[in-house]
Order: C-alpha cells, then structure tokens, then sequence
DNA sequence: CACTTGACCTGTCCGC
DNA sequence: TGCGGACAGGTCAAGT
C-alpha cells in the first residue's frame, strides 16, 4: 500500500506525536511481524525514549535513546496508528475523523505502549509487513536499507543521476526500471503510472528506447506527483491512513491511476488497465501511445 | 548478470 | 446466497 508519499506523511504525523515518549511495553501476536524478536526485545524497548522518526525510501525508522532503532516496513497494507490515552482526542478533544475504529483490533500484529497511556498500533491485514530492532548503527547495513537507490525526492538526486541509474535495467520495461527501488527508492505502483502519464511516456516501452528528453520528463513528473501527494497527505484506497488514523486525497487528482474507463482529463480517450512487469497499469492510449517495435510485451 | 515469475497473506469483488 | 477465481498499493527467492 504506502510508497513514498503516504510512508512520508506517516513520518510527518509521528515526528509531532511520538519523540519524548517513553516505552513501558511491546506486545506482538505474530512472530512475523517482529522477525528479529527475541524473549529480552523488552530489555532493549522497555524504559527507551523516542528521539527522532526517519525515513528511508518506503521504509521507516523510528530512532530511541538508546542507539537502537525500529526499522519498519508497511508492504501493502500495514498502516501505523497513534492513540492518545484512553479518552484523550486530537486537538484538544475534538473527533479525530480516523478511519479506524477502537484499537486494537483484529489486523493489529504489535502494539508499543507508552508511559503516558498512549499507544502506537502496528496494524496490517495481509501480514507483509515487519518491524525489526536493531542499533541505530546497524541501520544503514539492513538487508532492506543497503540495496536501496537515492531518494527520489533527495535535492541532489538530479535528472543526470536518474538517466544513469536507469541504464543499470536498459533492457527493460520503463514501468519495471523505476519500480526496482535499487534504481531509486520510493515510486510504487501508483506514481509509477501517474508520472508515466505526466511523461506521456507507455509504460511498457524498454527502457533503452526512450530517449534523454522523455526520461527527464518522467523524472520530473515522479516528483511532482510525489510532492503534490505529500501535500494531500498521501493516496488512499482501502488501507492506508495516516498516523492518526485519516486518509489523504491525493487519489481524487489521480490522472490515470484507478481510473480505467473513465475519460482522460486531458484528450478525453478512454483510460485503460492493462498488465505491464506483472503489475496493474493505467495508461490513457491516447497520451500514452506504445511505439512500434520498441517495447517490451503487454497483455490486456 | 539481467530479467521474469511466483510466493508470501487476507479480504473483497465479480461472474456463475 | 454461495462458491471459485482473480486481484490488491511491495518485496524476495528462485527460475530462465
């Protein structure tokens, strides 16, 4: 579910919610969930203040005093809820229009309690998801941090950087190349098909066949898709919420994504799905035409 | 190596 | 209304 915008906006809502909070407990109900935790996790969480909520790619970290650190991946549908103690609301007692109800409930796979009676849930229907405790040093060395590409949003991730990477998967599709998070960290599936759109770029087309002014223009079309998802406080569908429980509404200007069968809003064709890199892709065919003999395979 | 496919889970939706 | 199958925003292992 969360890519880069919506993991971003979590973050933003937990670093206003959780420094300074001190853990006084953990429980998880699947040692899925919690792949790295052994019976004195607690020795390592219990008494830890939260200093800091960082981000790497679709990844979150959350940083304690302790130099250790909980690295967490929401794959498709986790979602990561803040609780104030019971009875306590938002904004001085006002609803809190979360989407979720009482917690927790039957998708919470962990909950982190605080000193304050304020709880974090760790809730995630199809059980992808993980959280792993590890040394705030050790970070940067994870199996799933290490591989990653630059940041897509990063200031000095630049265009030519982008073109360089990309030629790491030139026999591919453009779809498949910028969803590989070791080319850039971030783009899931539903900016990959809104930046291909603002590129007027097939999703299918091989990588190598598309020329430097077409691939500047998809980089700069992943990150103003990305940044104006930020400002909406992400895409919801089904699952994701913010770290208060709310959706974002970023799906509502989504041009192509989701919205096979309805007209293009700039030339009025009908949007299509269809399955590139084994993924779900909206394309308008109008905006988005497929060159000839230059792409890889498409099934519809 | 580059690339593709299926598996991991649960829930929902669609056609029969 | 019930049932089977396809599908869902992400990664990873195993295959060609």
């Amino acid at each position: 579910m969360p890519e880069l915008p919506e993991v971003e906006t979590i973050r933003l809502g937990l670093l206003t919610l959780l420094p300074g909070r001190v853990i006084t407990g953990v429980e998880s109900d699947t040692p899925k969930s919690f792949p790295n935790a052994s019976q004195d996790v607690d020795d390592y969480l219990i008494g830890a203040t939260v200093q800091n909520v960082d981000r790497r790619g679709k990844g979150l970290i959350i940083d304690l005093n302790t130099n250790y650190s909980l690295l967490i991946h929401l794959k498709m549908t986790g979602q990561l809820v803040f609780r104030p103690k019971h009875g306590e609301g938002f904004g001085g007692g006002h609803p809190t229009d979360s989407l979720i109800g009482s917690l927790p409930d039957r998708s919470t796979r962990l909950t982190i309690s605080f000193e304050d009676g304020s709880k974090l849930f760790f809730n995630d229907q199809r059980k992808f998801g993980w959280m792993k405790l590890m040394p705030t040093a050790d970070v940067p060395n994870d199996s799933f941090i290490a591989k990653l590409g630059p940041e897509a949003l990063d200031a000095d991730f630049t265009s030519r950087i982008f073109r360089e990477r990309l030629a790491r998967r030139s026999r591919t599709s453009i779809k498949a190349a910028i969803l590989d998070q070791t080319v850039l960290a971030g783009v899931g599936n539903i900016y990959a098909d809104e930046g291909l759109f603002y590129a007027k770029l097939h999703p299918a087309t091989t990588v190598k066949d598309v020329s430097t002014k077409k691939l500047n223009r998809l980089y700069q079309g992943i990150r103003e898709v990305m940044l104006l998802s930020i400002s909406l406080g992400g895409s919801s569908d089904k699952n994701y919420v913010d770290a208060e429980g709310k959706p974002g509404s970023y799906l509502k200007f989504a041009k192509v994504f989701r919205r096979e069968g309805q007209p293009c809003l700039v030339c009025g064709h009908t949007i299509q799905k269809l399955r590139v890199a084994g993924r779900g892709t909206h394309i308008c065919p109008h905006c988005q035409p497929l060159p000839r003999s230059r792409s890889r395979t498409v099934s519809s």
